[in-house]
DNA sequence: CTCTCTGTTATATCTATAGTATAACAGAGA
DNA sequence: TCTCTGTTATACTATAGATATAACAGAGAG
């Protein structure tokens, strides 16, 4: 199974963002794996149409955060190599205001770890 | 307990951004509570440091999203009225990135079930 | 060696958003 | 009248997002 990428333009979300976040729900629902080669910047602008530096500026953050190691040769590779601890903390900020919307409108707990189990269900399972 | 804000200007967070999300985590956290009134506009920006719109914006993002009613004497008032599946929905895309980013990075869905309960003990508790 | 593919770098331009600054207006209350 | 509210308008600066063109260096294939 391969990547199939997206685009919405009328979205209020970044392009290279919404590229991002697609690639990273692709690892984690394993449709790419450890090794795998990603489009190079101009096949997949050409192919989603948008311009090359806004998939580079994809590949760049992806990059940074841990998700690919780009090789000049091949292009971007995923490889995770990720600090724990630093993601983690990150998750545990996110999680933070997400929860406090769900509090204010009178989600349970419950609803949310159903929820949690729903979208792990899509990812790995474990 | 009254809200007490503090806003980050190195921060890549929004101003606006971060008062919408400390009231909202204050709402959740029970400091405030249906009916209360929000510092005014002006009054806020003098204190935490910054300009009156934006303090302004933060207030009419809360007021479309649900969260304050604004009344011209008395300024923005809490009171929480959101959609409650509009906002289920919200909540389940923000968790899709959320945790593929956590998946990733092979934090357990048991080690999420554990945040999640952690972080709404701070809030309500239901 | 040449051709073609990679990422990378460098400009330039345009648009939208974020933030600030000043100012004025209308309504309510003391 | 004075003072407080939110609201509106205008203007300016800075930054981020996106596009466009162009060129460069390294690697591989022919």
């Amino acid at each position: 199974m391969d990547l199939v990428f997206e685009i919405d333009f009328q979205s209020d979300e970044a392009l290279y963002t919404q590229l991002c976040n697609q690639i990273i729900i692709g690892i984690a629902k394993e449709m790419v794996h450890e090794g795998d080669a990603l489009p190079s910047v101009r096949q997949l602008a050409d192919e989603v149409g948008i311009n090359m530096h806004t998939v580079n500026k994809a590949y760049t953050v992806l990059k940074q955060e841990g998700y690919v190691k780009v090789d000049r040769r091949k292009g971007a590779i995923i490889a995770v190599d990720i600090d724990k601890l630093r993601a983690l903390a990150r998750t545990k900020e996110d999680l933070r205001i997400l929860l406090a919307r769900a509090s204010c409108m009178n989600v349970s707990r419950e609803e949310i770890h159903r929820l949690i189990d729903e979208i792990y269900e899509e990812y790995g399972g474990c």
